[in-house]
DNA sequence: CGAAGCAATTAAAACCTTTTAGCATTAGGC
DNA sequence: GCCTAATGCTAAAAGGTTTTAATTGCTTCG
């Protein structure tokens, strides 16, 4: 339990404390042999510097908050891989945790985050953020950067893919292979990412001359049930769709997983492309096309804004970067 | 960002700061008028101790460590939800990081904890565990308990599955199945888990009166391509195996990726049993049987012991708890 | 020889909170 | 009227590190 600290050094080497710091940090005004001697000892000894010193004497903790909605998301795994990776990199510690798709814990994690003194914070929304108090709250207090999720009500640096694009190439992709009737599995209505990829799917039918039909856009929650259950209702009316993009790899699972209970064949009866890219989709039967996100990229990215604005002592001025996606075509939608 | 401190408060209403902490404690020494001044001023200024001068103060940070191999394992992603949820409740905040499977990346990881005061390390072993110097040395420091892959020299609370009984049902499934020649694909030789697991292969193999053979145990890292590699000089060899147990899912995953490549049929021509049954296994071609463990649980008895040792003041006993498992069959063992 | 300059080190303050010990005032008991 | 006890508050120390200012012991220049 006991932790060493600079004074055991300077104890053990009759030096002072101060001594012992300038040492450690190679500081030019102490002499090369007693430099030696105190980063030799120190290093025998294992010293850790006692964050909570470093944090009173700075006001800063080093520490930054990633709040997501689920680290059983291989999205969201790899994305705070990245993230960590620079905060790392940078000397910050990352504190992570799962809001679990509810806007309740999303709150509490966020009271946790200020109560434990992180420097800033990393978020990407829970499926329902119909409020945005606790997101301008934070935002009053400490630096913040949205990732995947965003809002639009927020002012603060952003980082996404351009999901109208992305949602556009799927789109067009399935006209292409010869879909009739498609369909947009959407998220929760309030998500940004839902409308955005809306706006890509509308696009794609308007540019091949489609009509765009309100009864072919369903919404539904992030889970494999809510979706095949959606599914279900898609694919049992009385005019079903023959091609399907859902906004996420999970719900694109929920439709499969519909499709094969109702005995319908893929790719030829009812083709699908979901997004995200996720690992589960090369391993799947039918393997599943995708919209792949640089995702790690995306959180080394949001890391380092985050830091930098931490570090930066200019007026704050908020960065918004979207990247491009590839669309990954696989049995799902790939048509003879 | 600036922070108001209880110094701020005190100069307002010109009492002294131990005034101030006193009455924000409800210490029955400060009068009722000054604690209802007091604290009142803190309400409107909305004062939040400082957490780094309490760390300083008690050697608590309420805070725990939480090391694991990948968060982009289900597996340890899940266990990550259940160490929260306890860790929460009891008024804790979770630190995790990724060794990704590298003991240099652990070693960073366990100087980062120390130097961020955790109370107490919640980990599971990356795959090459040579060492165990980084782990005696955070056990002089602090609590630490270790979950799933535990190291047979040293001494603390450990959880764990009956691996032993848990690959004793898988292979035994594999026998009862009709299988002949069964192999092991283990993980790292140096794992605890991978020699359990072979504990209860041969104990299966044993009770059935079939003969061991060395030449079908053999080792890969934990990853798809590793797994495959192996699982190719498996399937080649000239006496090659009907059946397979991998230590994990994604080892398993390397089986079926490498009995496709090579035409194999499952499971009639070869029958394969994973471990963790993560989802993916039920969407996988074929589905995936899998021996499941009760990770959430075990996610939460974990956190549920190092805070029990942290917060204790006995002496240390440790604890060691065993989960059973279950074995779930799909289509990649279950023949006619 | 004295003063100044330099190199190497130390002492002390600051960061914020809690806590121990102590001080001043007042009330009550003799 | 004096002592004791209780009340309500303050001063100071502690915790680990960095940094500013001060100190020491030398050397060198005038």
């Amino acid at each position: 339990m006991e932790q060493i600290t600079i004074k055991d050094i300077a104890r053990l080497l009759n030096v002072s404390a101060s001594t012992v710091s300038r040492a450690l940090k190679g500081n030019p005004e102490i002499g090369e042999e007693t430099r030696m001697k105190v980063q030799e000892m120190a290093k025998r000894l294992n010293y850790q510097p006692n964050k909570a010193a470093l944090s009173l004497l700075q006001v800063r903790t080093k520490t930054i908050g990633v709040i997501v909605p689920n680290l059983g998301y291989n999205f969201f795994a790899l994305a705070l891989q990245g993230i960590e990776e620079v905060a790392s990199s940078r000397g910050y510690t990352v504190i992570a945790c799962q809001s679990l798709e509810s806007e309740e814990k999303e709150i509490r994690n966020i009271n946790d985050m200020k109560r434990s003194g992180v420097d800033g914070v990393l978020i990407s929304l829970a499926q329902h953020s119909r409020q945005t108090n606790h997101l301008l709250d934070i935002q009053t207090h400490m630096p913040m950067v949205m990732f995947d999720r965003v809002s639009d009500e927020i002012r603060c640096s952003k980082i996404f893919v351009n999901n109208i694009a992305g949602a556009f190439s799927a789109v067009e992709h399935l006209i292409k292979s010869g879909c009739k009737r498609i369909a947009y599995l959407a998220g929760p209505k309030e998500l940004l990412i839902s409308s955005r990829r809306k706006d890509g799917y509308n696009m794609a039918l308007y540019r091949h001359k489609r009509k765009v039909e309100d009864s072919l856009i369903v919404h539904c929650e992030f889970n494999a049930k809510s979706a095949e259950r959606a599914a279900m209702r898609l694919l049992t009316s009385k005019d079903r769709p023959d091609g399907i993009f859902a906004v996420s790899d999970r719900v694109a699972i929920g439709v499969i997983e519909a499709a094969r209970k109702l005995g319908i064949s893929m790719p030829n009866e009812l083709a699908v492309v979901g997004f995200n890219d996720e690992p589960v989709a090369s391993l799947m039967h039918p393997t599943l096309s995708s919209v792949r996100q640089p995702v790690l990229e995306m959180g080394k990215m949001s890391a380092k804004l985050l830091i930098d604005q931490i570090e930066s002592t200019e007026p704050f001025k908020p960065v918004i970067k979207s990247y491009m996606t590839r669309l990954v075509v696989r049995e799902s939608s790939r048509r003879k």
